[in-house]
DNA sequence: CTTCTTTTTGACAATTTTGTGACAACGGAA
DNA sequence: TTCCGTTGTCACAAAATTGTCAAAAAGAAG
């Protein structure tokens, strides 16, 4: 059973939310206020955190920002008011995972609690090392090996060796490594990706002609295997 | 490849904006005009609408309200100008999915019609594998199974065979295929379908002249049975 | 400001997939 | 059975995608 924390201190949204959690089978914990919710959230562990923005003694963005702070990866859904800035909700810094603006509907909030629990599931171990082949890579430290032969990969190159090892198995789009590893404010070509590919290849794979890890999927993209 | 309705009056804009897709590789419509976009929108099937607020003829709250009681479920992106209410956009009556005020950032916007598609994505819980007689499928690794023997399906055989997987039971026209599968303005002929078809049998079926799976109908189309 | 490295782009060839047409085989109706 | 429209099958042509190289552009380091 999957457990939710709701900070929200309009006890008649508060009350609205819990029955529908309820109803969904979640396990619910609540706090109508923002100090109380941070330490809430900060101890027990729950499977996703609902924050209002406007709250007594601590406020919605401060509480998100803190627990990221602490570590805290749990995913995050900020419930903002109309007049309230999202823009900054969804920034890096303070890393909030949705927002929803009030008034919203139940459902939708639903809907996106489970999103996220479900991208939450399969969320990838930040993988720290791999060894695949006569290959072995330490991305904590930037340093590859084959055999004995020290790898010079590039910051990039080695971005996106992590990103397909820790999906091994699944194929890749050309677009989703440009969405994911570049991030959308640079728009390469397609094109980079083929050329990175390649030199990936041509460091990590005995032949880059016949790859045995970076497989191509025609039409699909690639794929990374052991 | 992702298509967006893009309706906007200003032309500057929408030529800025038709780039930038273009870039991303969307398939990009326009209209400049309200009421046109709305029988756009409400008739062929896109991915994402952007919505323009002022517009000639019908205006953007309208549109987005309209369509949403026609049944259309596309997610939506309103553009509204600085002194317009933001408050009523959001709101469940009005269905909109997000907004952005001008003037607004490219990136800024692609990057939240991105995490729009995303979420939609999220949404329909998509078939990740299948078993059927003797053979396994994972569609997310592309990966094809029968027996002990690997298949070598190309991407748009995987397409097409988690289309039918995921109606099993269901007879579906030459035409439906190729509306779904291949695509809105679907240019090959009926006869592509059998093709695929037959490539299909012969890959999973042990005799693809006698097919188990991969059903004929008549003077209907197909169904796929497990 | 140079020099070196990394990143991105563009061109072209190599490869794979996709689409088409011909013809045979088949199903259903008269 | 015979006929006509539908489907199965094959081989080939057209179209798209990917591999590869080299050079331009952008960044870092000195």
């Amino acid at each position: 059973m999957k457990r939710v924390l709701i900070v929200e201190d309009d006890k008649a949204i508060l009350r609205g939310l819990v029955d529908s959690f309820k109803a969904e089978h979640f396990e619910v914990e609540t706090s109508t206020d923002g100090e109380l919710g941070y330490s809430i959230a900060k101890k027990n562990k729950c499977d996703i955190l609902i924050l209002d923005v406007m709250l007594p003694r601590m406020n919605g963005f401060d509480i998100c920002r803190q627990l990221r702070s602490d570590g805290v990866k749990t995913p995050i859904l900020m419930l903002t008011g109309k007049g309230e800035e999202i823009d900054k909700v969804m920034g890096l810094e303070l890393g909030a995972d949705d927002y929803l603006t009030k008034p919203f509907s139940i459902k939708e909030l639903l809907a996106r609690v489970k999103a996220l629990l479900r991208r939450q599931a399969d969320i990838h171990t930040e993988m720290t090392e791999a060894t695949f082949g006569d290959v072995y890579v330490d991305f904590k430290k930037q340093e590859a090996v084959k055999g004995k032969r020290k790898l010079d990969l590039t910051a990039k190159e080695f971005q996106l060796l992590k990103y397909f090892v820790e999906r091994e198995g699944d194929v890749i789009s050309r677009n989703q490594l440009l969405d994911d590893v570049w991030g959308y404010q640079a728009m390469p070509t397609t094109r980079t990706v083929d050329n990175y590919i390649l030199s990936l290849r041509k460091k990590i794979e005995s032949s880059s002609a016949k790859p045995k890890h970076l497989l191509t999927i025609h039409t699909a993209g690639y794929k990374f295997v052991r």
